[in-house]
DNA sequence: GACCCTATACTTAGGAG
DNA sequence: TCTCCTAAGTATAGGGT
């Protein structure tokens, strides 16, 4: 019955755990969570759902609903012919990611010097919005978003061309599915990252990344 | 406007959802969810994960990180036999990380006004637009944020289609939408916006922030 | 390591648009 | 469909045993 200040959860940075330790129980707390949470929705949704997870030491966890093999296997019947993946092409979008989740970082930093200056402004009883700028901020918020949004467009257009460039007999409707079918992980570290930035968090260092194994 | 009563969460009772339309909202919801805690844990605690999930409508969604073939075949004990890429998908990467460095670049325009307006903010001798720089610079970063985050998730999501295009893909969202994913129909001349974005921008801080090359 | 505790961050059911 | 909102329910970081 030491003092009891600061006790409960605590806002926790989207980063590699380097206490080994606390990364372990980390671990053991969140996968738990994480296969309650998947027991939910294939109960709640009448599904069937697989997790496979390598623990920090390198045991296997696995849920599955109903079988994990059974799954797995209906997973892979989907890809009949299914080919190992490109190790050039997954080396690729990991750097991309780490790239982009640097730039990420550097936002956050930006963010975090405007809302000084927003401060700052607010004490003078001036608001950004309230300014004639104000027009030209939403010109150039539109061109910014028209700008990604033909970049989008090319990528998509290139894919696209390639879809059929590379394999000219396959599916061109398939149930139409845009968040659904092969999520990928990078998606969602964006989005955590971006949560950091949405929420506020100080800025600090983009820190290094994967250390040789502890375990 | 209504009445706004009997908003918020509800204590759900842990069974099927029988009504269909509610089960396919609370599958989308809880699905994203659990993508998203994966994806926390494989970063927090550097491990590797897959989930794989069969929708109500029998449409497979699956996460993994960093790839769903690669941990299931470590999970069933066999041995990756990788192929080589193909050109077409080097070419589409390279081509995607020419689009990342533009991005990049835009990035580094928008940190480089900041500067300028940071600096040219202690004067009382102010441009039209300068007043409020710092907050719609901020915004228009965020703005860029969530635009990369599409983009990466085209990037991902282009990245498995190519992975499986050979052999029989599952994923195809080509159907309802010309370009797959949401693509705004605003109609800008994308070289007189950057253009102009880059008439904001000093040459020299321009250069401090650069994307490395992948390949 | 394995549990227990609790304050709080995060998630999400239900509704509105 | 999807997004946004909010209230309420949950998960969990940090701490103790």
């Amino acid at each position: 019955m030491e003092k009891k200040e600061s006790r409960g959860r605590q806002k926790i940075k989207m980063q590699r755990i380097k206490n080994p330790s606390h990364r372990q129980v980390a671990f053991s707390k969140r996968s738990l969570g994480l296969f309650k949470k998947a027991s939910e929705i294939c109960t709640l949704c009448d599904i069937e759902a697989v997790i496979i997870v390598f623990s920090p030491s390198q045991k296997i966890f696995s849920f599955g609903s109903p079988d994990v093999e059974l799954i797995v296997e209906r997973y892979l019947s989907r890809n009949p012919a299914y080919l190992q993946t490109s190790g050039n092409i997954n080396e690729s979008i990991h750097e991309l990611n780490s790239q982009l989740t640097k730039i990420l970082d550097l936002l956050e930093v930006e963010k975090s010097r405007g809302e000084i200056f927003n401060n700052l402004r607010s004490k003078n009883n001036q608001w950004w919005w309230e300014e004639p700028i104000d027009k030209l901020g939403l010109n150039e918020l539109q061109i910014l978003s028209a700008s990604m949004e033909d970049l989008k467009k090319n990528i998509a257009n290139q894919a696209h061309f390639l879809e059929k460039s590379n394999s000219s007999s396959i599916l061109s409707k398939n149930n139409s599915n845009n968040n659904g079918i092969a999520v990928s992980d990078q998606q969602f570290d964006l989005k955590s990252i971006e949560a950091k930035i949405e929420g506020f968090a100080l800025p600090d260092q983009v820190a290094n990344f994967h250390a040789p194994n502890f375990f």
